[in-house]
DNA sequence: GGTATCTAGACAAACTATTGTCTAGATGGG
DNA sequence: CCCATCTAGACAATAGTTTGTCTAGATACC
């Protein structure tokens, strides 16, 4: 199409404003105000379209590198995740990754696979990188950070800091409420580890929600997952380990999922039927969930959707607007029911049909 | 510690080496030079002492944007994955992220879900914003890239595209000598989706290693998935299809394990009974299966391994060395036996243990 | 015709760090 | 005492872009 011979091969890199300023004997400022379209510079039409025309022909890309350092912009945000491979941080990930191509911003990852040290220093490496906010997944943040932050689970409230946070408490209603109405009476709950942020709420979320409904938390009957690990090998040895001592209890609450999912297999391996003999509710509802044999029964965080909010709240307050960033903003859980649940065994079925206590906030 | 009151605050954002100058009283370059350690500089130990005092007071930390604009380093490498939230990216991305981190690089992951458009759009905007070597994931790059490539799951030779890929010949005389080891003659196959970058390659593995068998791949027990889906109803519908019409296979081979285990959950709602009445074999042993109920025979891909091994891959040809990047790197598959596959029904006891015919390259 | 206004750009500075070159003063040798 | 050498840094240029200011020439107005 074009006249030159050279017309395909510009073998030498990515040309710069430089060099299509000396091809078209003009100014670098003014190729710059003319593709960036300044308002209030008078360059008439004519001198505009040659511009475009070269622009287009050398497809000339401005360094992202150098408009950044002069902008003061660099469009990035840092993404603070303790593993990739994960359905819980992968789906979040996921909602933030769509969102952000979506608005034009790119991400750097870092994860710190719970080592202290790292949480410490990727902050500091995503800034010195230029990320203009940093969003934290299951990341418990030590320091205040001179940018603004989004915490997805975060509980510890600072200044500059947004959390997103499921309704703990609603998410314990959801699921003890459903395993009360079934009969069970003795469960056996399962605390997070203690490094992943969520532990905390969601066990007072349990322990609240258990008085009121009249419950008993035995300790010997709860376990505390130590292990980290993202396969269900998480719940796997600890239920087998209850079993050797406890089989009492008709049902089980479990940290998440993939936990739920190494406790149906151990329960199974113990020679127990999941739903008939034990109840076992998950936390999550990762994608794996539903295909489970059986299939679970879960409280399902909008991981998505928290992951936009995200970055929602997190570019709202990039932009320079008047609107302050709340402290927190909590999303509501949903009670997923399918077949890892049943009715309670052996306990009277009296007590199944007996109107259950209300919790403090009505179901 | 400090002598001023003005120590822990210093709000006014990073220094720069300017103003680390103007409060030293001494040349910008002189700082860059000590804190560099450029050699064949005289700078007396006095001086330099005093240079790194007053960094780390300040928490100098050298601006990357302007750094990697000067130097043309950025160290920072882009990925291009289809999906975030799925058991074998993850991994893989997992792989290369421990490495790259190990190695102080960063990257930008952009996440195309198989849409051409992006495919093509974003290894341009990776590259604009520096990346100096791409890793594509389980995506068919279009173009010639004007940068070094590492392409896991790649089958395309292109040049400058270095392909990490599974031995799949191998892989398929994993699966199918186990099976034809049980007695398995009738077998019923999925081909991968055709955007899936390793399908066509695993399909040709199935045919030949089938042929050497005797095993005849009948096309009405052949599925072809389509979907778009990393959950395990990518394999449940299309499974339960198959059934509707045909129920002489003793065992499937299935894509990939997500596929299975929605396959599995097929088989079971069709009130088959899996490894006693049909056979099923994943591929890629992702997390997840060990822990199925029944657990997951598998051909298990080093995922973490060839992340681990992209990488290396990249870094040899963006490091000023002689040797050339290879076109190809093969790693090997391994067969992992679990639960969901046993000995064939119905067909003859003495086929299976009839000797299989030698493969060509033997197991 | 002379002054005011407008047009079409050029010019310089800035963002931050790095590299190559240069110089003022100090030291040393003969 | 004078020239040569060395020391300790400064200075300028560069990377690629954007923004604010300025000017030469053209046009308009009275």
């Amino acid at each position: 199409m074009g006249k030159r011979k050279s017309d395909d091969k510009h073998s030498d890199g990515p040309v710069s404003l430089k060099t299509l300023a000396a091809y078209l004997n003009l100014d670098p400022t003014t190729i710059s105000v003319v593709l960036n379209e300044v308002p209030g510079r008078s360059i008439p039409e004519a001198t505009r379209e040659r511009i475009r025309k070269a622009a287009l022909k050398f497809n000339y890309q401005p360094s992202f590198l150098a408009r950044s350092l002069r902008n003061r912009r660099t469009m990035t945000i840092g993404i603070l995740v303790p593993v990739l491979a994960d359905g819980y941080h992968a789906e979040v990930m996921t909602g933030i990754g769509d969102r952000l191509l979506e608005e034009n911003y790119f991400y750097f990852i870092a994860h710190h696979r719970h080592r202290t040290d790292l949480i410490e220093q990727y902050p500091r490496m995503l800034i010195s990188r230029g990320a203009e906010g940093l969003i934290a997944i299951d990341t418990n943040l030590v320091h205040r950070l001179p940018l603004p932050v989004v915490a997805i689970a975060g509980h510890r409230r600072m200044s500059g800091v947004t959390n997103v946070v499921l309704d703990h408490h609603r998410a314990a209603e959801l699921s003890l409420c459903h395993l009360y109405d079934l009969g069970h009476r003795t469960i056996a709950f399962m605390r997070g580890q203690p490094y992943s942020s969520d532990s905390d709420a969601r066990w007072q979320g349990i322990v609240q929600v258990a008085q009121d409904l009249g419950l008993v938390i035995k300790p010997e009957m709860t376990i505390q997952l130590e292990k980290d690990l993202t396969s269900p090998e998480l719940g796997y040895p600890v239920v087998k380990q209850l079993l050797a001592h406890h089989r009492s209890f008709t049902a089980v609450v479990s940290f998440n999922d993939v936990a739920a999912i190494g406790c149906i297999r151990a329960l199974h391996d113990s020679g127990l039927r999941v739903a008939e003999d034990v109840s076992v509710v998950g936390f999550d509802d990762i994608k794996e969930a539903a295909f489970q044999t059986p299939s679970l029964t879960t409280i399902r965080q909008p991981l998505h959707q928290m992951g936009e909010l995200a970055v929602q709240l997190l570019l709202q307050q990039l932009r320079p607007s008047d609107a302050k960033a709340p402290p927190q903003v909590a999303v509501a859980p949903e009670l997923i029911v399918r077949e890892s649940t049943g009715p309670a065994r052996q306990r009277s079925r009296k007590t199944t049909s007996s109107r259950r206590p209300v919790p403090q906030r009505s179901l």
